[in-house]
DNA sequence: GAGTGGTCTAGACCACGCC
DNA sequence: GCGTGGTCTAGACCACTCA
């Protein structure tokens, strides 16, 4: 005979108050009941109507704000990136009218690579790289970070090294330096964002990010770029197409 | 003039607490010291050193084990998913050698097509499809939950429909049929998993998922299976490869 | 100023793992 | 039995938002 400890007093308030929230008791963008208010509606003291609240927050549920209340999250538009952006130029855009998108430039210098870079771009010996942090913005929401790695002595004193932004991105900047651009490897990977990540794109708790990276290759097998771009998990869905026959 | 408040000491526990064990003071599979020995250390209560913990909890630095103590995580080995698998029926193995790949079949069953799969595969009026629930485990660890979806007029009184392994997987049973494939369509999300996720795939706390779908299309455009595979976002990374100019 | 969530204390008892 | 983490209390004070 299977037996079932009953759960814990905190677990079964956020049980109660998650089905409240799907059933559309509480709509997205309404508030909850104030903490004091549920610690008296469930007889228990405020520490523990937070920790069920917590477990609300951790699923991504509701958020709360400090000296306003808990409210139930609304969920923004899905951005698709689709990997047309890196073969033909594709401009974001196409796919989402009415959205405005822009990018900061945080930083454009050249430093020691680290092994993960150099590694990607098979540097040895001369081991400096070219580094252009932005963060990404969609209706001036940040939804992206994204750090380009270039060798040295490749775009030194070329508008890469440049701290403006690039007409038509990174790619199309590279043609331009000449590059014909060979194929493109890309990986794609999920974690928990590390507290300033949270902080620059505002990330809601419980909300994972995508780490996309790519490495470009211009002809001869030569890497030329090493991209990493987090993205924040909630707002962001890669499409890739590829036919049956190779 | 910016102006920071201090943090507050919960967090200033966990980042330090962080910095000890990315520095190795405490190394992967080692526990930190008791809760009751930390508040001592720290001069703080109990309830603010487990909310200290709790924040690496999240980040999925930690793993607390009732009775047993909080460990540091040890990270398995990352399993790398091609797209080339779909395309060119590469065997999975092939990368990754030393590691034994099986499946279970949870489930083959016909059932009605929820929206999202009536929408994918372009159903109107017939609406029943046959669904093959699978559980992908790697050197017997659950590693991804599989559910593919076939219109139930294509596949009815197939071996598709039936509860047993496809020799050389599903792309490989679709071809049996006589059908002649195009493309594929591949989507990539991610998101904090289901209690019942976690349970089947064993996630550590703060474990996000990869949610992986594609549709697979036969000449004509007419899309032929749907799957959304489930995977462990900590230990997958998916490689896609494409050339730069299509 | 009233109400909200955020932080923190100093205990208590329980459930679990292990010797 | 003892140490571990898990749950819970009944307060306190602070920081923030908004009328």
């Amino acid at each position: 005979m299977e037996f079932r400890p009953p759960a814990p007093r905190y677990l079964q308030v956020a049980e109660h108050l998650r089905e409240a929230i799907l059933r559309g008791d509480y709509k997205p963008g309404e508030a909850l009941p104030g903490e004091p208010q549920l610690a008296q509606r469930y007889n228990l003291s405020r520490p523990t109507i937070r920790q069920a609240i917590a477990a609300l927050r951790t699923e991504g549920l509701v958020a709360a704000e400090h000296g306003r209340g808990t409210f139930v999250r609304e969920r923004r538009p899905v951005l698709q990136v689709s990997s047309a952006y890196l073969t033909q130029g594709a401009q974001w855009a196409d796919q989402h009218p009415g959205l405005v998108a822009s990018q900061v430039i945080r930083e454009v210098v050249e430093v020691p690579a680290t092994d993960e870079v150099a590694v990607a771009l098979h540097l040895v010996g001369e081991t400096r790289v070219v580094v252009r942090r932005r963060l990404m913005l969609v209706d001036d929401d940040p939804v992206q970070l994204a750090d380009s790695y270039y060798p040295a002595e490749l775009v030194r004193d070329t508008p890469i090294a440049d701290p403006a932004k690039l007409p038509g991105g990174t790619i199309a900047a590279l043609k331009r330096l000449g590059l014909t651009l060979d194929r493109f490897e890309e990986y794609v990977a999920t974690r928990m964002p590390a507290p300033d990540e949270i902080r620059t794109l505002r990330l809601a708790e419980g909300v994972p990010v995508i780490v996309l990276s790519w490495v470009a290759y211009a002809e001869g097998d030569t890497p030329v770029e090493y991209s990493v771009a987090t993205l924040n998990g909630e707002r962001h869905r890669l499409k890739y197409e590829f036919p049956a026959q190779p």
